[in-house]
DNA sequence: GAGACCATACTCGGATATTCACTGTCCGAGTCCGGGCGG
DNA sequence: CCGCCCGGACTCGGACAGTGAATATCCGAGTATGGTCTC
């Protein structure tokens, strides 16, 4: 099991947004990161089609979030970039084999997928329970202040 | 993210396996759940080298488990097939970048990594507290206690 | 002086190569059973 | 009749191709800005 990398520079990235009130472009925020800007670009673009962050073009344009950061949580992220389908994905092998059971005995699904189902939703659970506030608050305590002042005026800085 | 399909046959096979007295061969389980011997054979090596099934070789050879259902948990098996490294691994971009953190200053993972892998303990808690002998049982009620029955009786039978 | 127009530069967006892990398969090494032989 | 030996077949184990998704990149379409020209 192995999540997408680009959840990563997501989740910093939405943090990051969080700290503007203007748009920021990708390029500047694969510059804060240190990452690969035609990549991360890609991602960002995912983030626009799930709602999460809108796009503006022309020359100071870029990207902001579509709503307050305690109304995003870790999961919409996570959802938008990794997607929305379970890790664990039943292939219904009680139905193949000499041992085969009926398909219309099968109504509800295998103790081993509710099994696995509950494991996903529990993650879910947590991760739903997360908001791009709270991690932005977290950072903030980890460096005494330090961190998200020194991002904001980053970003409110001339762009060269 | 996405779970390795090889855990669904482990789980499964565990399952069998808990039913039998004797050792039961690799291209049996593969028959019996419908799916490719020789690439399950792979998976039961890995099972193997965990130490979940023990393999005997020669003619009434196969697999058993090492130890009782009840001692065997979910996320042994999932660990087992698919890693124990964690979905999310963070790479440290806060440490890169203009603005980037010192080193000396991570003595503790970064709010974001800290959040993801609270998602993942709560995941694990829960299959870890998920036995082989409780997935047997759900699926013995699942079906009146024939599934179980007919499963013993098939794997008791001559093998061809 | 004010408004409209236009050239410009900057932005995003999708289409395109490359790499890596998972999927799937095969053959060789080792082991245990069953029959045959000798005592 | 009993024990030993050997042939045989079956088992696992690791080494070897194929495939799809994630990774990484590029260039084209669209837009807001700023300056310039006209009224």
């Amino acid at each position: 099991m192995k999540l997408s990398n680009g959840v990563e520079w997501a989740l910093h990235c939405c943090v990051s947004l969080s700290q503007s009130r203007t748009p920021v472009p990708a390029a500047r925020l694969a510059e804060l990161h240190g990452i690969p800007p035609a990549y991360l670009a890609k991602h960002l673009q995912t983030l626009s089609r799930a709602g999460i962050v809108h796009s503006t073009a022309g020359q100071v344009g870029g990207y902001r979030l579509t709503r307050s950061a305690e109304a995003i949580s870790a999961l919409d992220v996570v959802r938008a970039i990794d997607g929305t389908e379970p890790a664990y994905r039943c292939a219904e092998i009680r139905q193949r084999g000499p041992l085969a059971v009926p398909a219309e005995q099968c109504t509800r699904p295998c103790a081993i997928a509710r099994a696995m189902a509950a494991a996903e939703d529990a993650w879910a659970g947590v991760l739903s329970r997360i908001t791009i506030a709270d991690l932005a608050s977290a950072i903030d305590t980890d460096s005494d202040g330090a961190a998200l002042a020194d991002l904001r005026r980053w970003l409110a800085a001339a762009p060269r």
